[in-house]
DNA sequence: TATGAATGAGTCTTCATTCAT
DNA sequence: GATGAATGAAGACTCATTCAT
C-alpha cells in the first residue's frame, strides 16, 4: 500500500536496523527544527553514521520523512489496543484508550508536532497515506466511544465530533506543551479534560437559556 | 514590545501599503506551501513587485513570516471583540464570541495553518511576542466563560481547559480541514461542537459508573 | 523546433551576451576536458561570472552542452554558403565548399571533437535536433557533389557516400589532429584529400584486376 | 610498454578470466553510456560480480577503460593479419584486409564508438599507447596498400592519406551507424566505398578543369 | 524608490574507493 | 579470494540577499 522505500542493501535485519537509527535522529532532529532546516548532515551526524549511508536506506530526505510520520503514527495506533486489552467494561475500556493515547503522546511530543507541521511536506500520494493512518487511530478511540454509547453509558451523541474533541486535547499536549507543561502531568490534564467533557458543563439554569439561544439560530 | 522591522523607507503610509501588500501575498503562499519552500522571488511576484523591494520593507525572509503571523494573529483578536459588542446576556455572549472565532478561521484556513506550522520557523523571542498574541485572544474566550460562571450559567469549572477545548475545536475546523470540509458548514460544526460540550455525554448510570472510576485512580 | 532553453532573464541582449560568454567558455572546456569531467563552477569562473548566473540562463548544465553543440554546428552551417557565393563553377564551388568546411573546422577543432564525443551527453529527442543539423550541412556539401555530375564533371557516382567520404575527411583534421597537424597545414590537407578523391588511385592493371575481384564476390 | 595494470591476485589464470569478465561488461556498458555516467557498481553487476572483486583486478576505473580500449584495439589489430594470411595477389589482399576491418568494426560498433569518445577520458601517457595502436592498426592497412603501388596495380599515391581515407570510413561505419544502418550491410558498405576510391570520380573534362584549378590555388 | 541581475554560501545527492568480515 | 556495507569528497543546483542603475 505505501509506495515502498527502496533501499540499496538487501539484508533485512540491517536495514531495519539502519533505518531505525536514522529515523530516531530525523524524527528528533525534524520535530525541534523542523524538516527544512535540518539537514541530511546533521541527521547522519546525529544518528551517528556517515551522510552517503542514509541513502543507502533511503531514497532521497523526504522518503526520511515519510517513513519518519508513519513510525509515529503507527505508534500510536498500535499503544491503544495494547492498553484495552483484557478491560471488558466500556467506560474503563474508553478511560484506558484515551489515557493511553495521551501517555504515548506524551512520550513522543517531538514526533507529534513534527505530524502536524511536516504532513504537508511530503507527496500528495503519500499524505493521503499518512492521513489515512491517522484515521485508523482515530477510529480506535471512535470504537470505545461508540461501545458507550450502545451499553447505554453515554447519550446517544455526536461520536464523531466527541471522538475529535478527544483527540485534539491529547495532540494540544504537545502542540501547547509550552503552555501546559509544568502546570500539571499528562494524567492530570487527561483525567482534568475527561472530566469537562463527561460532566455537565451547563447548570440547569444555563441548559434552559442554551435551549432558547440554540434554537434561535 | 515585538522587537520591531525596520524599513528603508521613511514614509510611513507607503510602508504600510507595501507591507501589507507583501505579506497577504506571504500568508497565502506560507500558508499553502510553507515557509521554507516558498520563496522570496514568488512572494515578490505574487504581490506584484520586485524582489529587490521586499528587502526595503523588511530586513529578511523571517522578517516577513515574524509580520505575517501577527497580522493574522492580530486579525482573529480583533473580530472576537466585534462580534459581541452590544450584547449583554453572557450565554449569548459567548456563543457568539465562539461563533465569530469558528468564522474568522474558516475565511482564513490558510493562515490558521500557517500559525500552527511555522511558529517554530521564527527566533525564539519572536516565539514569545507570538505565542503571548495567541495567549491573548484565548484570554477574550476565556472572559465570557468567566462571566457565564459567574452568572451561574455554567457549573465552577475548569475555565482554562475549558476555554482550551473550544480554541482547540476553532483550530481543528483549519487542521483538519480535509476532514470536516465538505461534511457540514462552519455555523454547523460550531453548533454541534458547542451542544457536545455543553451537554452531558454520560447518562444517569454512566455518571455513576465514571465518578467510581474516577475516584479509584 | 529545438525544445528552447528558458532563460530566468527577460533582456534579449542581455541574455543573447550571457549565453554566448557561458557558451565559449563551456565549448572550449568541454572540448578539452569533456562534458563530466569539466564543472558548471569551471565554465563560469572560465566565462568570468558566477556559477549561480549560469542558471538565470540555462536550465542545467545539459543545456549548456545542448545550446554549445548548436552554436558549432550552427556556425558549420553558416560558413559553407559564405564561402560558395558568388562562384559559378559548379567544380570550383565544390572545392571551394570544401576548404571552407575544412577550414572552419580547423578554427574549432575542440569544438568538432566535442560534437563526435558528446552527442550522446544529451536526451534522445535533443540528440535527434542535432543530427538533424549534421545532415543539413552535410546537404550543403553533397549539393556541390550534385552540380558537378550534373554539369558531367564527375562520373555518375555514389553521390552519399562520396559526400560522407569528404565530411569524414574533414572531421578527421580534428579528430586526428594529435596526426597530421605539424605534418601540413589545413589548406594542403584538403588539397592532398582532394586529389586521391578525384584522380585515379588505380594503374590501367590494377583496374583490371580490380573489375575482376569486385565481381568475384 | 603500457604502464601496467596491477592486480591484487597472483594466480595469472584467475586474473586473465576476471578481467575479460570485467572489461566484457565495461566496453559495453561505456560504449552504450559512456564512461563517466557508468558506475562501477553497474559494469560489477553487469559482469556478475561484486565491487569490491574490481578493485582486486584493477587499479581504478580509469584502469578499466584503459584495458578496455586496449582490448578493443587489439583485437582490430589482430583479426586483419588473419583475413590476409595465405592471400597472395596484393590488391586481393588489400581488399581482404579493408574488408575484414569494416567487418570486425560493425561487430564491435559500441566498442569503435567507445574509442572515439573515451580515449580522452585516459592519462596523457595511457592515450600514448592507445594511439600507438591505432597507428599499429593503420599500418597494417597502409602495408597492403604500399604493395599494391610497388606490385604497380596502385598510382603513386598519397599513402598515408589513402590509408587515412580507408580507416575513416571504416569507422564512419560505427560513427554513423544511425544513418548507414538499415541502408546497406557492411559488407556492401565497403564495397561502395571502395569503388569510389579505387575508380576515378572525375569525367575527362572534370580532370582537364581540376587541373586547371589545383594549379591555380 | 524601484528594479532585477548578480553573487556565493549551502544543500542534496552520487559514486569511486576502502575494508571488515 | 570475495563480498557489499560504509565512507566522504565533490558536483549540480537553489535561493536569500545585495547593489549598480
Amino acid at each position: 500500500m505505501p509506495p515502498n522505500i527502496k533501499s540499496k542493501v538487501d539484508d533485512t535485519a540491517l536495514v531495519a536496523r539502519r533505518r531505525s537509527q536514522v529515523l530516531a535522529a530525523a524524527i528528533e532532529l525534524f520535530g525541534k527544527r523542523g524538516y527544512h532546516p535540518t539537514t541530511v548532515r546533521e541527521i547522519a551526524e546525529h544518528a551517528g553514521l556517515s551522510t552517503g549511508l542514509v541513502y543507502q536506506y533511503f531514497g532521497d530526505k523526504e522518503d526520511v520523512l515519510y517513513l519518519g510520520l508513519q513510525t509515529v503514527l503507527d505508534s500510536y495506533r498500535e499503544r491503544i489496543p495494547a492498553a484495552t486489552e483484557g478491560i471488558a467494561d466500556p467506560l474503563e475500556r474508553f478511560r484506558a484508550a484515551v489515557h493511553a493515547y495521551c501517555r504515548v503522546i506524551d512520550a513522543n511530543i517531538d514526533a507529534t508536532v513534527l505530524a502536524y507541521r511536516e504532513t504537508k511536506s511530503v507527496s500528495p500520494k503519500r499524505r493521503g497515506v499518512i492521513m489515512q493512518k491517522e484515521v485508523e487511530t482515530n477510529a480506535l478511540i471512535e470504537a470505545e466511544v461508540r461501545s458507550c454509547v450502545k451499553a447505554g453509558l453515554f447519550e446517544k451523541t455526536d461520536v464523531g465530533l466527541l471522538t475529535y474533541l478527544i483527540v485534539m486535547f491529547a495532540h494540544a499536549w504537545a502542540l501547547k506543551a509550552w503552555h501546559f507543561q509544568g502546570q500539571m502531568s499528562v494524567e492530570q490534564y487527561t483525567d482534568r479534560n475527561l472530566a469537562l467533557l463527561l460532566n455537565p458543563v451547563l447548570t440547569e439554569r444555563g441548559r434552559r437559556e442554551n435551549v432558547r439561544l440554540a434554537a434561535a439560530r
